[in-house]
RNA sequence: GCGCCCGUAGCUCAGCUGGAUAGAGCGACUGACUACGAAUCAGUAGGUCGGGAGUUCGAAUCUCUCCGGGCGCACCA
């Protein structure tokens, strides 16, 4: 039998027939077939109001369209009827013991893209400070789309870019160096003691790097004029590196960047290659990437204007007029000849598409259970493996960075590569910021007008945020303290193993319930909520399965071994080719909902000469959400393809919540250890290892763990 | 000034390529534990989808305009 998903292949199905049907009929090609999930079961399961949008080319009334359409549906596998409702709708009706035998066997079709190999760039966090909540929410998104690219099947590589060469880290050693007036030693030595007293190198430079912020404003105009050359001198000699200052900015931001992969591991966030910015100078990626974008003419010298002396790009969707000077080029060299931002990201990218004709050097930096992550280096080890010359990139970025992002996509378009640019994602999100209250709550100062606000950014300069970890220690404590009271029968490790993955569970849904562009709005009141739309509401769904295939001394996999028993008769059945026993259907005649949904005698068992067919439980009133059950069980791959054409993970968060939310209202609905029709019984339990099968791998996509008890 | 995002129930947010009575969570109020453990479930109240105009058989969804909020528009990164 070919796998397949069940919604989708009989979406994809519905679709291609009714293609042919509207070219057959009305000589009509319709590339896009309207497909929609009716509101309500009693619409069926899905349905087209391509009738209605046909009524005026046809010259027809959108409901005899609808009738003629139907008529030539008749007997289309998988289905069971089609009808016309409404305006002119048509609603088709999936054949529901069918469908269910195909999700009960977990099928699932290959979702498109399988075998690209793409790159996610994701975190990038200065390594000047600690990770904070907005980081949060970029690694989350990031690694969790990572998970859907992977179950999707595609083979991706996982990048943190590290910019140890730039002015926040410039701004820490400055504050080292010359605010604390330390050395390189004293450097070693401090790190050395904080380790001693296991405390974090991140929040020690949490407070200095606001200090030194501070320090650069705070003095009189000649001092802070003099501040100010010291930060440009200090990040000059950062770029040049082989000196005692990029010495200690190494050292510094090598252990601040140790210390986010650790706080990133916590939640399970693993990267490959953490690709530095220090390289990308020392291995002059710009000089190659700058021929290519000279002799491409993307790049041009300009001659007039402010922009005079530097080579310059347009920018995307720029209006030029012929002869006259650009004044809104975007600076790519300036005219001291040093190199912008934008430029170094061209050069960074090309080397993502295997464009650029350079490599890093690399070696292993970090180990985790299962692998190790490589970083730049100017001269490498052998062996080692190679990143870049991906097919796909996604850049997980917040909003505030669209237009370099949109300048860098642009360029690769310019060069002629098309296609990369195509194919280029600059995954944006909104911020996360603090509700005034919450800064309020944390001892912020907080000014009247910024009280008045809807909420207030966080600031790595200013050292207002809430830090990742805290806020991690702050959820496993609240976690833990519900768990102790819940397992009074179990040891402290399996505690406290149990409250980590609901810490964990709470604050990766949290980032993910909402869609990307919408600000978050962060209240830690919202943030340890764990009941409704959350992450433990997810995880307790499971373990409630679990615990009924404990108490019933089964499995969910034996049990959906007799379910196949139970409906298959035959031994066929399923979506496979040639399987249409299908009666026809005229279109108006039939109304499951008036059938009675049980006989009065016992099912026979699976087998006997009369087919056990389990539509009785799955249609009637009073199985019409387990039926809704089934259906959104059905639904999986679909979810993971729109979540990846849409760089969405929101979806299948908000998916997953559906699921539980159906699942928890049959679980108490229908009571399963107490069946007395040993059959139905079977249906019962086969329902509750369908949903917790897919409860579980929504939740491994979503990067959240299913605990045994909770 | 130009560009992008947002404005949906008291609060926080969903609402897929325009489609059938606008949904969820929280909060409020009513109920359900002799347990497949209530981190749960059922029910009630609550909305001029920011205002206006337009396109359409049909608009929360598309276009225009106005109002309100946010973020970008460096020879910073």
């Amino acid at each position: 039998m070919r796998p397949n998903d069940v919604y989708l292949e009989l979406q994809k199905r519905l679709a291609s027939h009714l293609r042919a049907v509207l070219l057959a009929k009305y000589d009509l090609p319709l590339e896009n077939i309207p497909l929609e999930i009716p509101p309500d079961l009693k619409f069926g399961e899905l349905s087209t109001p391509v009738a209605l949008q046909l009524a005026r080319t046809l010259r027809k009334a959108p409901k005899i369209i609808a009738q003629e359409i139907v008529a030539s549906l008749a007997g289309l596998d998988g289905f069971a009827g089609f009808e016309v409702a409404g305006a002119g709708y048509i609603n088709a009706r999936i054949d529901r013991a069918e469908a269910a035998q195909s999700v009960a066997a977990g099928e699932a079709s290959e979702p498109a893209g399988k075998g690209l190999h793409s790159l996610v760039e994701h975190t990038s966090i200065n390594p000047n400070k600690a990770a904070h909540v907005g980081h949060l929410r970029n690694a989350i998104l990031g690694d969790t789309f990572v998970r859907l690219l992977q179950a999707a099947g595609q083979k991706v590589d996982v990048q943190n870019y590290i910019d140890n060469t730039g002015v926040q880290v410039a701004d820490v050693v400055v504050g080292f160096l010359h605010l604390e007036n330390k050395s390189l030693a004293d450097a070693h030595q401090l790190l050395e003691e904080l380790r001693l007293r296991g405390e974090r190198i991140d929040y020690y430079c949490w407070d200095l790097y606001a200090r030194t912020s501070q320090w650069y404003a705070s003095g009189a105009p000649e001092e802070n004029e003099a501040r100010k050359k010291l930060r440009y001198a200090t990040l000059h000699e950062l770029e040049l590196g082989n000196n005692e200052t990029s010495a200690v900015a190494e050292l510094i931001s090598t252990a601040v960047l140790r210390r986010h992969l650790e706080t990133m591991l916590r939640l399970g966030i693993e990267y490959d290659f953490l690709p530095r910015e220090s390289e990308i100078l020392h291995l002059k990626f710009w000089d190659a990437a700058f021929e290519q974008l000279k002799q491409t003419g993307v790049l041009y010298f300009e001659t007039e204007g402010k922009n005079k002396g530097c080579w310059v790009m347009t920018r995307p969707g720029a209006e030029i007029t012929e002869g006259e000077t650009n004044e809104d080029a975007k600076v790519i060299v300036r005219s001291n000849g040093t190199v912008t931002y934008v430029g170094k990201d061209i050069a960074y990218h090309l080397w993502k598409f295997g464009l650029l004709g350079k490599d890093f050097g690399y070696k292993p930096f970090f180990t985790y259970p299962d692998h190790l992550c490589w970083i730049s280096t100017e001269h490498g080890v052998e062996p080692h493996p190679h990143f870049g010359g991906a097919q796909a990139i996604y850049n997980v970025i917040d909003a505030r960075q669209s237009d370099p992002q949109a300048n860098v996509i642009q360029a690769l378009r310019g060069m002629g590569y098309t296609a990369q640019a195509d194919r280029y994602t600059h995954f944006s999100y909104e911020m996360v910021a603090l509700t005034p209250r919450c800064a309020v709550d944390l001892g912020y100062d907080v000014s009247a007008e910024d009280l008045a606000r809807p909420y207030i950014e966080v600031s790595g300069r200013k050292g207002f945020g809430v830090k990742a970890d805290d806020l991690i220690d702050k959820l496993i404590a609240a976690t833990r303290a519900e768990t102790d009271a819940r397992q009074t029968g179990r040891d402290e490790a399996e505690r406290q193993r149990i409250s980590e993955q609901i810490a964990i569970g709470a604050l990766r849904y949290f980032m993910l319930k909402f869609t990307r562009n919408s600000v978050i709005a962060f209240d830690f009141k919202d943030a340890l909520s764990f009941e409704g739309e959350t992450g433990p509401y997810i995880q307790y769904a499971v373990v409630r399965a679990r615990n009924i295939f404990r108490k019933a001394a089964t499995t969910p996999e034996a049990v959906l071994a007799e379910f196949a028993a139970l409906t298959l008769p035959q031994g066929g059945g399923g979506f496979g080719p040639s399987h249409s026993t299908q009666t026809p259907v005229s279109g108006h005649d039939f109304s499951r909902a008036e059938q009675p949904p049980k006989e009065e005698g016992a099912l026979a068992p699976g087998g006997t000469s009369s087919p056990a067919r389990i539509d009785r439980y799955l249609e009637g009133d009073g199985n019409e959400d387990i039926w809704a059950l089934w259906l959104r069980a059905a639904r999986r791959t679909m979810v993971l393809e729109q979540c990846i054409t849409t760089s969405e993970p929101a979806y299948l968060a908000k998916h997953a919540f559906q699921l539980a939310q159906e699942f928890n209202n049959f679980y108490h609905r229908h009571h399963i250890l107490t069946e007395e029709d040993p059959a139905r019984k079977t249906f019962l339990l086969a329902t509750a290892a369908v949903a917790l099968r897919e409860l579980i791998t929504a939740l491994t996509w979503l990067g959240i763990e299913s605990p045994e008890a909770m």
